[in-house]
DNA sequence: TTGACGCCCATACTAGCCCATGATAGCCCA
DNA sequence: TGGGCTATCATGGGCTAGTATGGGCGTCAA
């Protein structure tokens, strides 16, 4: 396996670590970066987590802007600022820093969800939050098609099943 | 890790001193400087600072212009000329002259600020101002980046992210 | 001489490392 | 097929080395 998928939920201890699910690490280690390159997600309270092909996709990002252009210092900024590499302990285990817990109100516990080439950090109840609103478009969106088909003879142009 | 990543927050002591965060050290010795090369940012109230990696690009930016134009020479003046090259001593610490102080608004505390081959140092305050701004922007782009997407030619939107 | 700076040592704190334990799930063998 | 064994995993706690920070002292230059 080659992509971050499923999720799970598990507690951090008292000293605040929590463990990287075995199945994430395998895809880390393949991947040949050694910790947890993390950082807040900009549009959610969540963490966006990976290796090195996370941070390859932000470099090429970053590398699309002008040299010296605002955007790509705001980008850089941004990014790189936020993020923090974290370490992984002998047993797979993380400590998040207070920003990053901040951020996505993570107290306890902690979800993570898989999503190809990076994976999301929640806290378990935004997350769920989140799961369920994304279920309900993706339910209507699909209503909607199954609508449209029934309708007209015309089909949807680009909508795959 | 080869790239200056996350940002700290660290105080000067009474002599003026401040701990350069361990992981730049880190990055800092592997790029081979010995101190920190270190000048005002030229317009942000901030100071750019890394080791051979930001003066190769100092370096290259200046071979770009003409040689004996204008525009070179005050380049060269205005990088070089206001360029420290700082020491750190045995615990990591630097002492930040009162020019490059004065520049940043320092007093009593700095933040350090990853940007991939270079990193800044800001006065904590107006940092917070300033990462808060480009967050905004960054974000607006993104967003404005998903609409036209999802404008174009009828795609299943939502697909991821 | 005085102040600034480089160099050295001291200390509180915490992050990292190592070992231990309980639960689970997969595997093997009868 | 069922039962037991073992490898893997999540979790807990203690110890140690590293980090940030503070201060003392000698040296060099103004």
């Amino acid at each position: 396996m080659d992509r971050f998928v499923s999720h799970y939920m598990l507690r951090l201890d008292g000293k605040g670590r929590v463990s990287v699910p075995a199945s994430f690490r395998a895809v880390l280690a393949r991947d040949g970066f050694d910790g947890l390159y993390c950082y807040p997600a900009l549009d959610r309270p969540a963490l966006d987590a990976g290796g090195n092909a996370l941070l390859a996709e932000i470099e090429a990002l970053i590398a699309g802007f002008q040299p010296y252009s605002d955007q790509r210092e705001q980008f850089a900024l941004s990014l790189y600022g936020t993020s923090e590499t974290l370490k992984v302990d002998g047993e797979g285990r993380v400590v998040l820093t207070d920003t990053l817990k901040a951020h996505a109100g993570i107290t306890d516990a902690v979800t993570f969800v898989g999503l190809g080439h990076k994976f999301r950090i929640w806290e378990p109840d935004r997350f769920r939050a989140e799961l369920a609103e994304a279920t309900e478009k993706v339910r209507a969106f699909k209503q909607e098609l199954g609508n449209r088909m029934a309708a007209g003879p015309e089909k949807p142009q680009g909508a795959r099943e």
